[in-house]
DNA sequence: GTCTATAAATTGATAGAC
DNA sequence: GTCTATCAATTTATAGAC
């Protein structure tokens, strides 16, 4: 017999209960009673689900993985511009501000937790992914700007690690300001980067 | 009657071995038992040192500071010249490139991870104290240079930012040539930095 | 297919001997 | 002052009823 809709929906509940819990309290010392509380059911049922916390937290980050790629492909649709496109990653963290600064990035906190974990573990392949797309679609957007493979590269990578170190700071000192402010800097050096680049290519 | 040297010394055994492992493993993965075993000291005895996991994770915090510290001061004995400091500041990783790239920035892992408990704990204190440690040094660096008062604090924050994201990309990508290249980076970043501000000064 | 009850293991902390 | 033994609570995972 086929899976009821309930079956699937109840994943999702549970998918989406983990990631609040895993966001709000890290891997570890969230617990499957947090989860089975959060998702209103049973703890016991939980493993009909997942067989284990850890496929549990790979399903959480591959929803993290989706989300933004969803996020990604609507950026794309709605302008062609490259520097728009990075602007909005760049402001992304400004939509969830208030959650930014209590629990930082959900996507930095899982990874630097995460990647400690023993390095055969599936859940650190997946959250290594997770940056990956952050530092590849930054990339696309320089390429189409007119940056060479490596020069992209390594410019995608500085924008990133701009934008989580900001986000990390201003978690570590739980100052709105220091994110608002920081990100306009990291905005308005990005575009400062261009500039330069572009001026450069002219001689 | 004086506690013996032994006291003091087990003391320090037992932050030691703490340290070490919540840099591994974090706070919420290691055990007592994983810090009595390392530190070469009965599990039940830890109380007698510690009351709590969390005041001795306060003490490995407090221990990180007091190195902070003395690092710094140690640069500020060996130059005066504070674009030479900022620039040690950015290559302390380097110090330890293999332990950063396994396990990320011990203070900025720390604080991401302690930061998200009950805000009133003096652990989350510890830990904001910390990363304001980084801060407020690069800030008086900046002005000996000149910044003035929010200026200073303002890029002081973005370099902080710039080396922990630094940090938390390598250590997610697990890319020691991540470090390196994009440590390089934030270099020249703060290079044209402050040469910009200094012709701007000019005019 | 869903859930209750519980097992099995682990953990932070304590009591009390030496 | 130091350590062994152990408690009480928690946690992941399972067995089996419905």
């Amino acid at each position: 017999m086929i899976a009821p809709y309930d079956s699937a929906k109840k994943r999702i509940q549970l998918v989406q209960a983990a990631r609040e819990l895993l966001y709000e309290q890290g891997f570890h010392k969230t617990t499957l009673a947090d989860v089975a509380e959060r998702a209103q059911i049973p703890l016991g049922n939980i493993n009909y689900y997942f067989a284990t916390k850890r496929s549990l937290a790979e399903a959480v980050i591959h929803s993290h993985a989706a989300e933004l790629r969803e996020r990604f492909t609507l950026w794309e649709t709605t302008s062609t511009d490259p520097k728009w496109r990075l602007r909005c990653l760049i402001r992304l963290p400004l939509e969830s501000t208030e959650m930014v600064v209590r629990f930082g990035c959900p996507h930095g906190s899982l990874c630097q937790e995460l990647e400690k974990l023993d390095a055969e573990s599936s859940l650190v392949a997946a959250a290594t992914q997770l940056m990956t797309i952050y530092v590849e679609w930054a990339q696309q957007q320089f390429r189409t700007i007119g940056y060479g493979v490596k020069e992209s590269r390594q410019i995608a990578e500085q924008l990133v690690a701009s934008i989580q170190g900001t986000m990390l700071l201003a978690h570590s000192l739980r100052s709105q300001e220091v994110l608002e402010k920081q990100l306009l800097r990291v905005e308005l050096w990005l575009e400062g980067e261009i500039q330069s680049r572009k001026e450069r290519n002219k001689s």
